[in-house]
DNA sequence: TCAATATATGTGGTGTTGCGCAGATACGCA
DNA sequence: TGCGTATCTGCGCAACACCACATATATTGA
């Protein structure tokens, strides 16, 4: 039970929350585009998702400098219920829509 | 943001999980035999349910000496996945098989 | 009123978490 | 090789979380 309160444990933070979110609907995502539209200090968006990737609810793909992060395929009916979750009752909340108004780039630049 | 975090927060801590799921499966279910299940003391699980209820995931309803617990009707689209995934994606998972087998009696004694 | 049972809470100790800052690392390009 | 950009990490700090123990409260029934 220890790794499904692992889990929810790392959903416990906002910031982490709307991350996931984001990239729930969004998919692939680099860190500079999450940092900008959570509003928030890359070094702070980085570390969260670094805290995800050890729980392996995300995985991340270098691409020069960028790092693009994206949610890991469900593995059990507990990660598959969580993303339904994101997508179906917490991607029209009002701090998301508003993480996702914020951005004025859909990419980061090239 | 926080409210929804906060729910996941109190999900993550595997003896409060526990209890969720177990309240999932059960229905109403008294401390004492909360306690018994979970193995703990039950100034533990006392302490947890509380938290739970700060959080308005349970409810309680006292019977003479007996507190029993249950899980409040979701409110929302978020507290309702999170039920379904008590239910659908835990309720068979190793410890909690355990927690309901280690019940003697269904009910507390009267 | 008093004892017994069930449940809840105050407390102190210890470990964990999240933060911002500063500095480190990784990569591309000149 | 050296610079610039993007990302990550070490650190110290303050806040919080969980635990076990002891104690408090609530209720029933003698």
């Amino acid at each position: 039970m220890q790794d499904e309160a692992a889990l929810f444990k790392v959903l416990g933070d906002p910031t982490r929350l709307r991350l996931a979110v984001m990239l729930a609907t969004r998919g692939e995502t680099c860190v500079c585009v999450l940092a900008q539209a959570l509003d928030e200090p890359d070094f702070k968006v980085s570390r969260h998702l670094s805290i995800m990737r050890s729980a392996r609810m995300v995985e991340s793909r270098r691409e020069g400098t960028w790092m693009h992060y994206k949610l890991t395929e469900p593995r059990n009916c507990l990660e598959r219920c969580l993303q339904e979750c994101f997508r179906d009752c917490l991607a029209d909340h009002k701090t998301v829509m508003a993480d996702a108004s914020r951005l004025t780039q859909t990419t980061c630049a090239k």
